[in-house]
RNA sequence: UGCCCCGUCGUCUAAUAGGCAGGACGUCUGACUCUGGAUCAGAUAGUCGCGGUUCGAGUCCGUGCGGGGCAACCA
């Protein structure tokens, strides 16, 4: 995990716990949270704050709370709380036995709002959300107060009473702090603290028909809790007056908000909302998508639990709204899985290798480095014979000048085998190149020359006759354009990149493929990391392409125009 | 024509309490190599503008410009 011993990062808010431990502000004590609502799956996004959160109570010696904010039962479900719970504990964090449920607090937070009604800070309005929307205000413009403002404390205990209760329907009633209608900050405009819904709950069932609201809940969650810092993202910042407000007029413990710019990728969309619409329009294959940027999804990619941790400790916490590069992220899986994936041999397009002077029915074994970055990860053995498949970009009947592969008359090294020279191409009716004539030089066996002669090659092979067939899934990016949600008047999905996934059938591996189990991630040599997909059947494996290598003759390619 | 927040290489991010603007990714060179992988060496490139305070400003003050957020009975 070298990606994990870099030096703690520094940031803001870790200046901002320093202070605060420095001047005894909470006894010494640094106790965060990781507060989901369980609507959707949880997204890199959502790394880059789980790794904040538990990382920093990690390194002070702290704790964190995984909560669960299931204050809108209309959205949520125990679905979602079990992946989350499970991308959390996948991404290697431990919350103990500190599980929580904002549901759980119902009862004191119904408590507290009766509190404040008694101290004619909340009233009951039975203005429509239209209505509530009108009086307002807007940006510029002062809002005014609703008519139902003014009304007795006794009142108001007696109808929230009765809202609790289900006497009204839907809608017909909210609760509503008071606090000043012509507030230059929107939320202070005597925000809605409960509304009626008359929905069961997941946890709850139907005990209740009234919920709080997040800006009333969200607070108070953190203050049971003892939360010492709330981090959250910079949308909520405009929310932290409100939040302090309840927090004094209730006169108890107060956490400090702290707010950082979540966390935005190139060519991908991360929000629920528009992860929720790829799943549900069936654009993509399920939350765990290899394609789609959440943790099931990179998960089932093949991305380690060390590789995104190791991306969300280096890509840094501040305010200022950026979009981290889709390289950084693939930098950090490559040097992961570099150091850890054994490698095999693999070919995705086969071309037959026929080797003219190798004896018909000979089988030999070779011996292959199974992690040239690991030795303690051994060898193997790769077995050898007559008739082989290379890939066929491996092959150029006239190749351009930088094209080091094979070609007509030109010799190259078999990994771990041996040097084989082409002597001629074999056609189909079509005049396609179907098979390549090939021979080899007995002297090299595992690779070298014993005259010293040099090649400029090495391919990847197998053996036909012991080849094991698979697929392969190759994923690219899930989005053309950096920026998706960019263009005005433009639907993201509009940039959809129709070469996001392609399947390839028919790949050929060595035998030690089959030995495999379902997510082990491997390279295959020269053609990327892979990992084994859950929809491999016995002898016949399927693999998700997690990152291809870096690939300097496809740069060069690219660069030069294209010409092969 | 309101309120809040934010502007450092192309990108992300450092710069302990004002003191040589550093790292990483990317890109480009080169070395090495039985993965055109990995590794190594080098190059590239930045404090949004204008004033002010100061011996000294990315950092403090003012102002302008630019970007983001806020008008759900969502979170």
């Amino acid at each position: 995990m070298a990606s994990e011993e870099t030096p703690v990062p520094r940031d803001f808010i870790r200046d901002i716990i320093d202070e605060d431990l420095k001047t005894k502000r909470y006894d010494g004590r640094v106790h965060t949270r990781f507060p989901p609502e369980p609507n959707g799956y949880l997204h890199i996004g959502h790394a880059k704050s789980i790794c904040l959160n538990f990382g920093i109570a990690e390194e002070y010696g702290g704790l964190c709370n995984l909560r669960f904010d299931d204050t809108n039962p209309t959205k949520e479900s125990e679905d979602y709380v079990n992946s989350i719970i499970d991308s959390v504990r996948w991404l290697g964090f431990d919350w103990g036995d500190r599980l929580y449920f904002a549901s759980d607090y119902f009862d004191r937070m119904f408590d507290w709002a009766v509190d404040l009604v008694r101290k004619g800070k909340a009233y009951v309005d039975d203005l429509t959300a239209e209505q509530i929307g009108e009086y307002r205000g807007t940006l510029t413009l002062p809002g005014r107060n609703s008519p139902f403002r003014d009304r007795s404390v006794e009142e108001n205990l007696d109808l929230f009473e009765r809202m609790r209760k289900g006497e009204f329907p839907d809608g017909s009633k909210t609760l509503r702090a008071k606090i000043d209608m012509a507030h230059p900050n929107m939320n202070m405009r005597d925000p809605v603290m409960y509304r009626i819904l008359h929905t069961s709950h997941h946890r709850q069932g139907d005990r209740w028909c009234v919920y709080p609201m997040y800006d009333w809940a969200h607070g108070l969650e953190d203050s049971i809790e003892a939360i010492t810092h709330s981090i959250c993202t910079l949308e909520f910042e405009n929310h932290r007056p409100l939040y302090d407000w309840f927090i004094d007029q209730l006169g108890i413990y107060h956490p400090q908000q702290i707010e950082f710019a979540r966390l935005n990728l190139t060519y991908t969309v991360m929000s629920k909302r528009m992860l929720l619409e790829l799943v549900k329009a069936g654009l993509v294959n399920g939350w765990d998508d290899p394609r789609l940027p959440t943790i099931a999804g990179m998960r089932r990619r093949g991305y380690s639990p060390a590789s995104m941790r190791g991306f969300c400790k280096r890509i840094g916490v501040a305010k200022f709204n950026s979009t981290v590069s889709f390289d950084l992220l693939e930098h950090y899986v490559r040097e992961d899985l570099n150091m850890t994936s054994p490698r095999l041999m693999a070919v995705f397009r086969p071309l037959k290798v026929v080797l003219e002077n190798y004896p018909e029915g000979k089988t030999e074994e070779v011996e292959a480095v199974n992690n040239p970055e690991a030795p303690s990860a051994g060898t193997r053995k790769v077995p050898f014979s007559r008739v082989l498949y290379i890939e066929q970009d491996d092959f150029m009947e006239s190749p351009p000048k930088k094209f080091f592969r094979l070609a007509p008359g030109r010799e190259v090294r078999l990994r771990y085998a041996y040097l084989i020279k082409c002597t001629g191409v074999v056609r189909d009716g079509g005049g396609r190149i179907v098979e390549l004539r090939c021979t080899y030089d007995p002297a090299t066996r595992g690779g070298d020359a014993p005259d010293g002669r040099k090649v400029k090659a090495t391919l990847h092979w197998v053996s036909a006759a012991h080849a094991l067939e698979a697929e392969a899934r190759m994923y690219d990016k899930l989005f053309t354009v950096e920026n998706p949600m960019g263009e005005a008047g433009r639907d993201f999905r509009e940039f959809l990149n129709p070469a996001s996934l392609e399947v390839v059938a028919g790949c050929r591996t060595e035998p030690s493929a089959g030995r495999l189990g379902v997510m082990d991630r491997i390279q295959f040599e020269r053609m990327g990391y892979f990992c084994v997909d859950r929809d491999s059947k016995l002898g016949r494996p399927v693999f998700n392409r997690t990152a291809t290598l870096k690939d300097t003759w496809a740069k060069i390619q690219a660069r030069d125009g294209a010409d092969s």
